[in-house]
DNA sequence: AAATCTCTTGCAAAGGAGTGTCATTATCAT
DNA sequence: ATGATAATGACACTCCTTTGCAAGAGATTT
């Protein structure tokens, strides 16, 4: 189980599911490498990209961003701006991260937090709901854009 | 304060803030009121009202329920499904109760708890964000829907 | 190395939700 | 009733995202 992203172990995992290496695909994993902490959205990788390939079309970016969603590598987050954005997922999480989004400058950060897992317990047995996933954001200001709200 | 949603008492709030009484904002608000339970999306408000008053426009149907949420009747929920849904709001919490989303019949249910305000607080201390709200939602199968998953 | 098969690409067009425009019409206060 | 002002419906248009398609690579076999 490869746990450690590297750009290396990525590509096999593409090979692995019979995804074809091609040059776009592996372009767009490394700007997403170098922007490892940031949550991205599909416009934003596509402008990255372009500079190091301009060629590239904005479809091909939507669907490689879908492709490492559908193998594990990345999170489509919806954060309400309208756009899908996309982060490294890391595989050590069973449950992953909160958000907390600030409506000031649009900033993203990252909480983490174990309540929720008994919460799930109590809602399993008094609604008889099978959990699979949940989705926690805090909506505010942070720390630069708090003062005056 | 008005915590009663009555036809009327909406239709006080509205001219209060001198909003007109038009029959169009009627007819959403009655479809509405009598699928209380629900979480509508704009076009099935839309399909709704048509068979009482088939000349109502889409349009006004959006505006309508705008005004509704800015007033504070609705609130306008994003469950990821691409469009936003509204639901009556519950004045009486001070924090909205969280959704159980179902992934296989798309229903929608509801969960109340308070467990996460001890987190904000720990938020606010940890992180220096001023929450102002949150949204949580579980994704999962219902009862219905449970078998086979 | 060439041929082959299949997957990918880029482009342009299409989708789908929601908003803006605008002439026409209706509401409400007087 | 009447006039000021707001609301309506139709439709064009935006924005993000997906799709159809012909041309262009990957990867694999000979």
């Amino acid at each position: 189980m490869e746990d450690v992203k590297t750009f290396e172990s990525i590509c096999n995992l593409l090979r692995n599911r019979s995804y074809k290496l091609t040059p776009q695909r592996q372009t767009i994993l490394q700007t997403f490498l170098e922007q490892a902490d940031r949550h991205l959205s599909a416009e934003e990788v596509y402008m990255l990209v372009k500079h190091q390939n301009p060629e590239i079309g904005l479809a091909t970016v939507y669907r490689t961003l879908d492709i490492l969603a559908e193998i594990g590598i990345l999170l489509k987050n919806d954060f309400g701006d309208g756009r899908s954005r996309y982060e490294f997922s890391r595989k050590d999480e069973h449950h992953h991260h909160h958000h907390l989004i600030c409506l000031g400058c649009g900033n993203v950060s990252e909480f983490d937090d174990d309540l929720l897992e008994s919460l799930e317990a109590v809602i399993i047995k008094r609604n008889k709901f099978k959990i699979l996933d949940h989705d926690l954001k805090f909506y505010g200001y942070c720390h630069e854009c708090g003062e005056g709200h």
